[in-house]
DNA sequence: CACATTCTGTACCGATCAGTTCAGAACCGA
DNA sequence: TCGGTTCTGAACTGATCGGTACAGAATGTG
């Protein structure tokens, strides 16, 4: 037939969200994430079309491996309370453990390129609210368990956890120390 | 003496926050800030020195209005809930309020330029402590009007609002609808 | 009115941006 | 080994970036 590919398609997005996650959409050029992914320009567009196309495919994937680490935590073995603070250490210790301290991708997303793309803002919808389930349901798990207040309405209370947790990775950015953001996630889990 | 200034220097930081919020840092041109501003170029870098020094002076007076407000906001006459929910409820309502339902300058700030820049990262950082302190002042007044529960640590809860407070604006950067975000807030306060 | 001083409009700098072009390299089936 | 197809490196496009240079316009003081 022809030449074959030089490059590995999923391998190029892995390098994209690498790329995109350390310096935003607008951070990063075309010639980063070439330089990034080892692949020429031509290439890249050749496959991709767009930087902006690029940047839908990369966050797709990296919204879809955060889901299947969701669904991993969910298997465990944990109360609901046990678990609502697992989602919430998890996505802190990620942070704090990565020398940049990048907040997650699809975080920085909803403010940098959300209300202003609507299909990735709908994706952005889609993945916050598929967030809100996972803990809805850990909550719920929590009252049935006796870990966790049965007064509070689950899903209005997930909500307001997701936006906690949102929230200490926000705070993550400019905090000196990182046991005073655990604090933090301590306190949410205080409260419920 | 000599020439005088065609352009109040105030006017040109209100400007400089309008354009930088709607299209953040990165975003924002400094072609793009003279026109917002009415001034030309020259003017914009003889004044200010660079588009990050116009950037931080725009954001230390955005800061200091917020501040300002929150101020405000602590000598109505609420119970310390009323009041916790109130400032809640200001973050959001502006955010919905607005056309291009923008977040917080200095949440997006944390997101665009935490940990990047390190005046600019103390600066985000004593904000959010302040913002802290006013709901740990409002969380400590529940406490002692009987509104708020009694079993908290102040500080570290009121860490935790803030985070769910900033977690909805982020949550409406995406969201469709208001009411399911202001459901967070009403949950986020079930809480206390 | 004349001067020194300060401000501003315009044109410009090199660098970088997203995206295109195209010649030639690499491959597979024949 | 050949030919048709696909892929890739490098050079290029026009636009835009942050920042600078400088001539000339506008001012208060003498």
């Amino acid at each position: 037939m022809a030449r074959t590919r030089a490059f590995d398609h999923d391998a190029v997005l892995d390098a994209a969200i690498e790329q995109f996650w350390s310096s935003s959409y607008r951070g990063s050029s075309t010639e980063d994430l070439c330089a990034t992914a080892n692949l020429s320009r031509s290439s890249l567009y050749n496959t991709f079309g767009s930087k902006r196309a690029l940047y839908l495919e990369a966050l797709l994937n990296y919204i879809a491996g955060k889901r299947r680490a969701r669904g991993e935590l969910l298997d465990r073995d944990l109360t609901g309370r046990e678990l609502t603070y697992a989602v919430g250490a998890a996505v802190l210790d990620e942070q704090w453990t990565d020398p940049g301290r990048r907040a997650c991708l699809a975080l920085a997303a909803c403010i940098e390129v959300g209300q202003q793309d609507p299909e990735i803002t709908t994706v952005l919808e889609t993945n916050a609210a598929d967030f809100d389930a996972v803990l809805a349901l850990a909550i719920r798990r929590g009252q049935q368990d006796g870990t966790i207040r049965t007064d509070l309405p689950a899903e209005a209370t997930a909500r307001a956890v997701h936006a906690a947790f949102d929230g200490l990775q926000v705070r993550s950015r400019v905090a000196t120390d990182r046991a005073s953001v655990e604090a933090g996630l301590d306190a949410v889990i205080a409260l419920l």
